[in-house]
DNA sequence: TTTAGCAGTCTAAGTATATGATTGCTAATT
DNA sequence: AATTAGCAATCATATACTTAGACTGCTAAA
């Protein structure tokens, strides 16, 4: 059956005329505008005058007997499958600009200095969502390839201290931990260097092995380090869940494909889930833009029918976040695609250095001596 | 107009009969049920079977007139108002318990050790919103009212810094800044030890004060004296927006009163737009459980008609956190009020001093020495 | 004060009918 | 061989009409 599927898919996929190749591009338009079929007599009047609509009827015919165009119903006109999608982004769908007006929608999230990588997400994702009109996400990656430079932990109170991990792509994660009391201000300093003999140097997945590093260890740090270790176990099953950003969920109301109120629903109980979300987002191939469109995204069953479309934002050639919509097959993938590609090249993330971890303030203290 | 609206609204408020007060909880209580209008018939069969239909269309009529009730059409049976809801909540409303399979769901979600404030939201919310079925939200407060107990800087890298600002309500806000290079580990302590005393035992609300604190910097000091200011007053702004939890918006769906795809959608909006949901959900007066119904929340026109039901949590009398849901007018008060209430009484937030900030973990290092 | 009885009102559901959009096919045309 | 005109067949959608039944309000009697 899959054999099938395949060779239906593709059986004739080599030979697609010009002239069949303008017919289905101008299917796949009119569709994403209009979803509504379309007919051989719109595709006459508004892309080949000089055919008559029996010859288009005609290559529709073809085309849909390639896996390309499905019909509704008798007697309505064609929509595209999903097959046709994916063969439209990759070919023929034309390549946009920004307009002038979704430049300046750009320019009012970003004409301010963002400091956070929280508020770059946030605005990151407000802009795809508001020019695309989906429903949209950013996320920042889990930092398994960044190296730990520095651990410090410093009393913070009597019997708290903060375990601070930084790594040459900015701070990790810092914990509040309890200790006991009495500890001083020596020992966490000891302490601090200790752990980053350690751990320094190590990528996060090394130490995330199960029996990475297990050194011997003096048995006054090793509770501590026993510690230690866990945060770093902890972190990747977290961060990638709690640093999710989704903006303009009400817009898959929007969509005509989702008036149906079950529809809707299984698609906001989708985006609701956040943990089933992220791999579903993971942007396999190193591409630097990726698009998935209906059954690529199935990872489970159930799962409400949809295209993804996702871009990945690099620092240094390590992908440090990823940003893309959600939406109904059926989207506009041109403008989706140079609003994510605009945005990939324009907006910078945080260099390493100074990446905050909570931060609300970048600035410059260069006057201090 | 308002007068007229005031007047017609509690003109006999005091002179509810008892059947009156019967018959009005029998329509709210089945309304709630099952969003339908509710029949005189209906309510004889179910509540009163001594009296007469007709008896009770008499009082039905009397209700009306009240303003607690409506016809959606003549041949109707009645729907609660506002009004009517707002007594109920008051007065007339049965106090449930929660059952057995309820309270398995609070267990589900609170067996496990949690040591992070976000993850005491995500589970706190996604209870209220599994047991009530409805979209629940929760948030911390802002702690204004956290009284500085020690900065500390700490060099982390060669030219950044993170600033720790610590409160008796646990680590409020950690940054990280950009130093100039050369910088020593001395040179931080001794900056610690200076902002601590300059703010130290002061509350975060009067450090955000415009004027406030304007003291003479040794110089050397000038440049983070400013940053840490900007630290405080930056602070108020960003916190109660970002830590804002939304579970189960698509649980808006199932209600019948959003079936209506316009007014989902104005539903999602408004949920999507948190930093207007905040001020709804602020629980004004100091009461454990808050319910507002309707117009009670309309901050703004073209607001979704809608109830809010919000409990506070608290330590040691200072409100740290909000939660509840936010719902159409018909809504179940009783079972919401009863969750609610028990997760306030039985979910404890964390105690000050083991307060997360970003910590993944809350072991004791107790055998440290 | 309560109730039986009944006419009046309005929604919701069902049925029938008409309209029109669009196709596939056939046979003629280029 | 490719294209096209023409036409019957198909099907969704819209409209109007009809019917059934769920409640109420009112009146007059209990």
């Amino acid at each position: 059956m899959i054999a099938n599927l395949r060779t239906s898919d593709s059986r004739y996929r080599m030979g697609l005329t010009n002239r069949k190749e303008k017919i289905l591009q101008a299917i796949v338009d009119g569709y994403i505008e209009n979803c509504q079929p379309v007919s051989s007599a719109e595709i006459r009047d508004r892309h080949l005058p000089a055919l008559s609509t029996a010859t288009i009827r005609n290559e529709m015919a073809a085309l849909e007997e390639m896996g390309y165009l499905m019909q509704p119903h008798t007697s309505a006109g064609r929509v595209p499958t999903a097959e046709a999608y994916r063969l439209y982004v990759e070919k023929l769908m034309p390549r946009k600009k920004l307009s002038r007006s979704e430049l300046k929608i750009v320019k009012r999230y970003f004409n301010k200095k963002i400091t956070e990588i929280d508020d770059m997400l946030k605005s990151t994702a407000k802009v795809i969502s508001e020019i695309t009109n989906l429903t949209s996400v950013a996320y920042v990656q889990s930092a398994d390839d960044a190296t730990v430079t520095n651990i410090r932990i410093v009393r913070i109170s009597d019997s708290t201290a903060l375990i601070i991990i930084v790594t040459d792509l900015g701070v990790l994660k810092d914990s509040t931990v309890n200790i006991g009391s009495g500890v001083t201000d020596e020992y966490c300093e000891h302490a601090s260097k200790f752990v980053t003999e350690v751990f320094g140097g190590h990528k996060i997945s090394e130490i995330n092995k199960p029996k990475a590093l297990v050194k011997e260890v003096r048995k006054e740090y090793e509770q501590l380090f026993k510690t230690v270790v866990r945060i770093f176990k902890n972190y990747g099953n977290e961060e990638s869940l709690s640093d999710i950003v989704l903006e303009g969920s009400a817009k898959i109301l929007e969509q005509p494909e989702y008036a149906n109120l079950q529809k809707a629903k299984a698609m906001l109980e989708f985006l609701d889930a956040k943990d089933e979300l992220v791999p579903v987002l993971q942007n396999s191939d190193n591409m630097n833009i990726s698009i998935k469109i209906g059954k690529d995204n199935e990872i489970r069953d159930g799962m409400p029918e949809c295209a993804i479309v996702t871009a990945s934002y690099n620092i240094n050639g390590v992908t440090v976040g990823n940003a893309g919509v959600i939406g109904p097959i059926r989207m506009d993938y041109s403008k989706v695609v140079s609003v994510l590609d605009y945005l990939s090249k324009t907006v910078q993330m945080l260099p390493a250095g100074e990446t905050a971890s909570n931060s609300d303030d970048q600035e410059n203290v260069d006057n201090v001596k």
